[in-house]
DNA sequence: ATTACGTTCCGAAACGTTTTGGAGGATTGA
DNA sequence: TCAATCCTCCAAAACGTTTCGGAACGTAAT
């Protein structure tokens, strides 16, 4: 409630030298200063961020765009995970988040930029939108620094922070084929994401490496979805039942093919190894428990707000960072069973 | 960019009359009104929400204070359950919102009434925060519009809204009772939490109701974490033996005692029955899958931003709001186990 | 005595809006 | 014809800061 002026008339100074008191320039008696400073908390003075952003064209507050912030996000944590670490870098840093929700009609209203400047944040983080999202032509054509997660695309005022996809997904390969498999299926994402491209590469490159021929029919894409995944791979079994392995872009996508193969008499990981991506929670607690990818998503969160932050104070060098990814086995995945009674599990 | 000045200047008219065009004053002329419109599109015209919310002094902002906005969360998701619900009712009604870390040091730096008078939040939405914290007393006496997930306190400028948890509790362990149990165990979260001393009114009442004695040592506090409920859970069956069933305040700890139970070898459910709270995604998932009282996390959300912009926008009546809670049975609950074979499940 | 400089302060403009209190002209009613 | 009313419009103040340019004064150097 108490203003700058309040202080000034109580002090017995101008506004002038209040601010700069308070701000700690050099110009400015100590003795007065303490002074002001005094008065200032019996007042009770909180400096109006309003008025000071609107001088000052800063207001030390981070835009979130998030596109899947619902609830079904609740299976795999994906979104609260990066929130967790945007959060607490951004706390760390001195800057605020501001949320905006870009629920269905919404986006159509208002384009990016509107949001954007309406509410003058200084930056964006961008979650969770998908390669033909309307806001993201804009995003690379606007000058409002930002950061992508999941989205390799860098320039002047645009950085990004993704896993290494493709190492995570040949990771998993291996594993695979490391365990005696060679007719190893795919249940992919879908095509408006750049990590299934990634994964499938990885996928691909795994298989090469292991002079393994590519077949186009082994992969299906099953959207990032577990009831999505199910279906097809229960089409992908049934076709090809020679297949005693496979690899998912996602532990979700895991979980609905582990359900679709048990109904079809298959047993897991005996009669087929699955392996996901992502190393979410249920994986741990699914039975069998999965084995699969682990990506950070905290720290995705978090080295997206440092990468952003070093871009709004002009640090300079490259604005992109590619994280590490560690597989974990679990149950999900053996041996493949020989006709000698080689069943031992790894 | 572009400023209301600007227009006023292409346009021919006084910045007055361009504020009240756009803001749809009846006492501008509909031809200059429109020739303002397009003026305002051509230069992409965007308000600066922080001069206009200077002036009007309402920044259409809701912050949120979250103290449990940690990675740990993902397990139980309420944080980003609560969350999805406050951003969809406040993306429809026209508010953003305003994320406040307060972690670690930031909470001694900053009182409650300084981070929401800096920002200038219309009001704000709390979520777990505990009873003994700092800020819950700041909260009840400042005047600024709030409101409380889980913290039963109402006031002019404080409402709440949670979980009939009473009811709950007691839905819980009258179906214990009605499988035949009459020694049960409660594992409850801790002194600081609200919800905890309803939960254990519910237990008692669905105890005094069965005319089964209440027994102190019967309850115990594992903290809402699953380690600690684990290791509270085998203390309690290791000193009575005799108990049959358990009803956990959280599902979290529901698998921590189910852990517990399974080292000391006893069967689930076969030889202890177990019923969690809160329904979260693991207890469909956990073998085996988990009896519980289900609770609309979303909902609570929603709500939560539905009473606070009653409260910011004038609207009368109460400012408390109490969900209901279902049973949901599932795998972890059975008859109790009598000497003749009676061993059908429900 | 004059100049130069350092210290400490302040007035006023600026940021981009909204809103108050009218002004000017056209229309209407008597 | 005069007054009253309506329709459009505008100048200026206000919101709470920061910052630019300089003023006032004292001290040190010449």
């Amino acid at each position: 409630m108490a203003t700058i002026k309040d202080i000034a008339k109580h002090a017995g100074v101008s506004v002038t030298t209040v601010s700069r008191a308070l701000n700690g320039y050099s110009d400015v008696n100590e003795k007065t200063r303490e002074k002001i400073k005094a008065v200032a908390r019996e007042l009770q003075y909180s400096p109006n961020l309003l008025a000071r952003s609107l001088v000052m064209k800063k207001t030390k507050t981070i835009g979130l765009l998030v596109s899947g912030m619902r609830i079904e996000g609740s299976k795999d944590n994906f979104t609260y995970e990066v929130l967790c670490g945007i959060n607490d870098c951004a706390g760390e840093k001195g800057y605020d988040l501001i949320l905006f929700s870009t629920n269905s009609e919404q986006q159509q209203q208002k384009t990016y930029n509107q949001l954007c400047q309406e509410r003058k944040v200084d930056g964006v983080i961008l979650q969770g939108i998908k390669t033909d999202d309307p806001y993201l032509k804009e995003v690379v054509e606007s000058d409002i620094p930002c950061v992508l997660v999941d989205i390799p695309i860098e320039s002047d005022s645009v950085g990004y922070v993704t896993t290494n996809n493709k190492q995570g997904a040949k990771m998993a390969v291996d594993h695979l084929i490391e365990l005696g498999h060679r007719q190893i299926g795919m249940i992919n994402g879908h095509e408006q994401a750049f990590v299934s491209k990634q994964r499938l590469q990885g996928y691909q490159e795994a298989l090469d490496q292991a002079k393994i021929d590519y077949q186009e029919q082994y992969v299906v894409n099953g959207s990032f979805l577990e009831s999505e995944a199910e279906v097809q791979a229960e089409k992908l079994l049934h076709a090809h039942p020679e297949i005693t392995a496979v690899f998912c872009a996602s532990d979700l996508m895991a979980l609905g093919a582990m359900k679709a193969a048990r109904r079809m008499g298959k047993r897991i990981p005996d009669d087929l190894s699955v392996a996901g991506f992502d190393n979410i929670m249920l994986a741990s607690y699914s039975s069998p428990t999965l084995t699969t990818i682990a990506q950070d998503r905290y720290q995705i969160g978090f080295e997206s707000a440092i990468l952003l932050i070093d871009m709004l104070e002009g640090k300079e060098g490259t604005h992109k960072k590619v994280l590490k990814t560690s597989l974990v086995k679990r149950e999900s995945t053996k041996l493949k069973p020989t006709r000698s009674f080689s069943t031992k599990t790894t």
